[in-house]
DNA sequence: AGCATATTGTGAAATATTTCACAAGCCAAA
DNA sequence: TTTGGCTTGTGAAATATTTCACAATATGCT
């Protein structure tokens, strides 16, 4: 298991690197990744040894190869089914981007409990209620789920979701979850990015 | 400047204390607040300690005490005044979002180039054209800007954003930014944290 | 007051992560 | 084929971060 801070630059060099094939490019240098990032090329270096590939002296590295070793350790190479739970303003917003589906993430349950909302359709996948969450999440095999219901339901839905096999978990929802172990879960907190900023703000104020 | 990091268990640990003192607590210990976010005593007493703040052997921390240093250091002591560049699908799930206005985040500048937007009200707040966008800005004195345009234009707003005084950036486009020295830039990448949940489950199916 | 128990604050140790620095290898041009 | 200019891969050094471990001290009970 790579390192968590590996992964996700790996996750952008990948980006940077199909953004250069696409230019036409054909070979890469740790150099030309780490200035595009503001990186340092020897940081490069290490995190893309870390994939066992090799570079070539002298030339550096294949980006087709490149990309085609850091698809497969990152778990591009297929698509991604994935429940969205909470159909709210966040939670719409979030389906109706095409960047997910263009990376291979696909919507196939959106769950939500309100009435008005149950039936309706969004991005053409019906909304379906919370009962019997963990069959649904079971029944079509999704791994990935994505939490948008507010701070107070998200334990309960979270609990759900794991019942019915889900493993991986994005959750917006500004609380902490548990989760047992082998479940991975993630935060995506606006409110903590703001208040990042306020810091910062703040700090610069007082120190200048 | 305290580290990244400790500035984001800091804001957790704020949370989480705000929490204890509406439910009538006076007083907290360092093991408390590490149960409640699954850290160790030790790292919750590290943190604090950076802030000046001192607790009381055998008894803790004292939770209004501790919470004006917080707020006092997190700069969450008064409201700050955001902007908003790109009132889209996102964009407009975030301005309707309550948690920051709670938080003290007030938006009073929306901005958007299209013009079927462009004087339109969103949450009560009329949106501008981007036009003159750095005298916008400048005009309000806002510091703190939230990016929600397509990538292809998020390096031009921040210029101009930054040009007009905008201190510290909250970015949402999936595109490297660069922004002048003594200007704070902190990203939010959804599409990453997706391929972080991929990563997680394509290691865990390869290595079982 | 004396004792038992709790919890902080912090050097020092342990870990983790990043950067340095350079031998080794590749390529193109002469 | 030799030379010079690049660039990788990686030990080792440098930094950064986390955890250990325990003296110092507060509180409550007898
Ligand atoms: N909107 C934002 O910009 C924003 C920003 C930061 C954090 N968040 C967080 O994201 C989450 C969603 O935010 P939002 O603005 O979309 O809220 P929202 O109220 O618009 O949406 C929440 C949705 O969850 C549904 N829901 C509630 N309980 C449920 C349950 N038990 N099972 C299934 N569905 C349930 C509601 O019917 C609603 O449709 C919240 O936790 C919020 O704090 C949102
Ligand atoms: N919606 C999501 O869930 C999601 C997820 C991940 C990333 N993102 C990123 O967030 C950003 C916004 O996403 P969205 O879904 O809201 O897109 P969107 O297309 O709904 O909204 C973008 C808005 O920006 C405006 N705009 C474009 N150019 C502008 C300019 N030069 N000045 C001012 N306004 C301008 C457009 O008029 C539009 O209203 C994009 O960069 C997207 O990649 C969105």
């Amino acid at each position: 298991m790579l390192n968590k801070a590996t992964v996700e630059r790996l996750i952008i060099y990948n980006r940077v690197i199909k953004e250069l094939k696409a230019q036409g490019e054909k070979w890469v240098t740790s150099t030309d990744i780490a200035r595009a990032l503001s990186k340092t090329p020897s940081q490069v270096r290490r995190d893309i040894s870390s994939l066992g590939r090799k570079g070539k002296r002298g030339v550096g590295y294949n980006i087709k190869k490149l990309i085609n070793d850091l698809d497969s350790v990152l778990g591009l190479n297929d698509e991604h089914c994935v429940a969205l739970i909470g159909a709210g303003n966040l939670g719409r917003a979030l389906i109706g981007y095409p960047g997910f589906k263009r990376e291979g993430f696909i919507c196939r349950l959106i769950i939500d409990n309100d009435p008005e909302k149950i039936g309706s359709k969004i991005s053409g996948i019906k909304v379906e209620s919370s009962e019997g969450l963990a069959k649904k999440v079971a029944r079509k095999k999704i791994a990935i789920a994505v939490i948008t219901v507010p701070a107070e339901a998200a334990q309960k839905v979270v609990d759900s979701a794991v019942a019915g096999g889900i493993k991986e978990l994005l959750n917006f929802a500004p609380v902490k979850i548990y989760v047992p172990e082998g479940v991975n879960i993630r935060y995506v907190d606006l409110a903590l990015e703001m208040e990042n900023l306020a810091y910062s703000l703040n700090y610069r104020k007082k120190n200048k």
